[in-house]
DNA sequence: TATGAATGAGCTTTCATTCAT
DNA sequence: GATGAATGAAAGCTCATTCAT
């Protein structure tokens, strides 16, 4: 997103789309050109390289999602609320761009150092928003201290992404809320019944 | 794992490196060839293609992972000990297994449809391990009825893979059991402080 | 023949020129873009694939075949009138696309099934020209009834092109009118000796 | 045909039928074998080389053409007779190894030089049988002077050949005696209706 | 004799990239 | 600014041939 987009927005649209079908490798430019209707040669005038276009796809990705979640969370006080908005705020995301929810895991998280030092940023940088309101809950006592936050922090977004692929991508049909309400109920309270209630058996 | 195997366990192993370092579309037949040591042609005398040579990688690679979470799991009785098993056992795979743990993330869950039936059958074959552990707690009363096990049962692999992927790949230097601990606390007490304890003061 | 034939032309003419002397399987793709003086891929903008390159060649060999043909017959008014005119236009043209007669004898005619219906069409449109000349023939009482129509056409194209092919391509000199002239009198008149004619002792 | 056919006769039998359904090119060693019954190597243990195999075979075929064309001659005394004998011979040949109508067309008449001298040579004296019996019909006044033996001859032989192959190959159905009559009036009296004859209108 | 695993040259095809218009 | 014809490097795949057993 720098120079006054003229035919920027339209390939950018049809390479997100065409990546996210297709994977980096099996894109080809031929056919991000064709469905932003213009010509082959016009990508090129836009941006230097295939691998050029893809990054600032990677870059604008990333950035609308670390967007959509720190607004998210200004808007609750407590961390843990602010954590549930975080969830709820990639999810959300998730849903709305599953294209960007493939790219990201498969391309990603997926290929190690694959990618260039710039994605490597993105990629932490992105994590460092959960790291700081782990570390942060946990100076406030309402965080377990015993949790290793990077380890935490890579797990919660691990947990969300391939839920939303799973939920997303895989499936047709699914029940947004309960999605949200299971990831919030997973991340933040666990798996286990909590010791003190009396587990009712079924009857 | 068909024949005999004369050449095929060399293939298989540089395969599985290459695949798991340049992802499926990067890597060349070629490059697998050389690393095994042996022609080109070779691979294909013993493999009828690429995509072939690849779907047998992830086949056996699912199948280790299931027979090793199935040993672990079978070692303890109760649930809750089963599902720490399993999280064990997912872990320390993709540490031995790191190139798996790759090649699993971007291509089998980070792919949705591109791949052919058959994998998707082996990736649902998995979860499904993780779903019925789920359910069966949950009859038993030791796991949170109002969690929906699909959700869960992704978001769980989801956070160990993407843990396992951040720590083994990402950082050179990682604590093992730090993690894992990590991993168990977070996935089956929540990263919530539990309610009733007092939270004392980090002093 | 289909765009505005940039390079097209160019490729079209290597490409007979490569697959007529080395036959289909043996013909590359490197050979006819060297020939044509571009790029390999540059026929590959052009055309499908090899396949599809041979095809219009194919198909754009028995048009101009059936074009030279047609003009010919239309030039008759009598039916034998016309069938002289049928082997010489077909001689001729074989003579000019000495190509042509090899491509066509080997891969079309030589090859049963193994191409497309689309060769087949082609094949049995040309041999139709010849069978309905005969059946007006034979209804006007100029030819022969006996004549099995389907066997008499096939054999006349036979005859024509493996004469044709044993001047103009086996052998280095020919005398073209000597031929010509042979092939109408064997091919209307028959090898024998007429029965009434005295045969004249070669005096 | 040399040493003591071993495994000589099943392999010469498996390449005839492959050779002849997908042409010299398309053909595999490995196919030869597998329907042959044995393994690829004994196919090189019994012949030096594919195309030294598909010459034994052109070789092989071509002298059984020879064989049974001389027999049938043999039985004739009168030069039309003989004649009549070999488009009989020939048409019976094909009729029962349409593999080698094939095969011949394909890969002997219609390759021009692309084979060996070898072939050259056999094609050459096939032919030559032909064409001494024409210039024995016309010294002995029984066949038309005008007629330029050569083109006669190829022309003959071109038209059984390509006559026999439209029926054998690409038609399922057909009368062999109908055929045969065509053939034999065709050549031998030409196409048109004898001069002399009332053309009784077909009542 | 017979085998079949192994080879590597050679082929078709794809596609990111360039550049004259 | 925009185009799309042309390019050629690179990749997957085939198969005649070899050779140790």
């Amino acid at each position: 997103m720098t120079r006054a987009l003229g035919k920027r927005l339209p390939i950018f649209e049809a390479a997100v789309a065409v990546f996210s079908e297709k994977g980096f490798a099996r894109a080809t430019m031929e056919e991000i050109a064709k469905r932003a209707g213009i010509a082959k040669g016009t990508i090129y005038y836009n941006y230097r390289s295939k691998k050029a276009l893809f990054l600032s796809l990677i870059e604008e990705g990333i950035e609308r999602l670390e967007t959509a979640v720190k607004r998210e969370i200004a808007r609750k006080e407590d961390i843990l609320g602010r954590l549930e908005a975080l969830i709820g705020a990639q999810l959300s995301f998730f849903e709305e761009h599953r294209d960007y929810c493939k790219i990201l895991l498969s391309e990603v998280w997926g290929l190690g150092n694959r990618w260039e030092k710039q994605v490597e940023r993105l990629r932490s940088g992105y994590i460092s928003i959960i790291k700081e309101l782990l570390q942060k809950g946990q100076a406030e006592g309402v965080i377990r201290k015993n949790l290793e936050v990077d380890t935490a922090a890579t797990a919660l977004f691990g947990a969300v992404a391939v839920a939303a692929l799973n939920a997303f991508v895989f499936e047709t049909r699914y029940r947004y809320d309960s999605i949200l309400q299971t990831l919030k109920d997973l991340l933040l309270g666990g798996i286990r019944e909590p010791a003190g209630t009396v587990a009712a058996p079924e009857s």
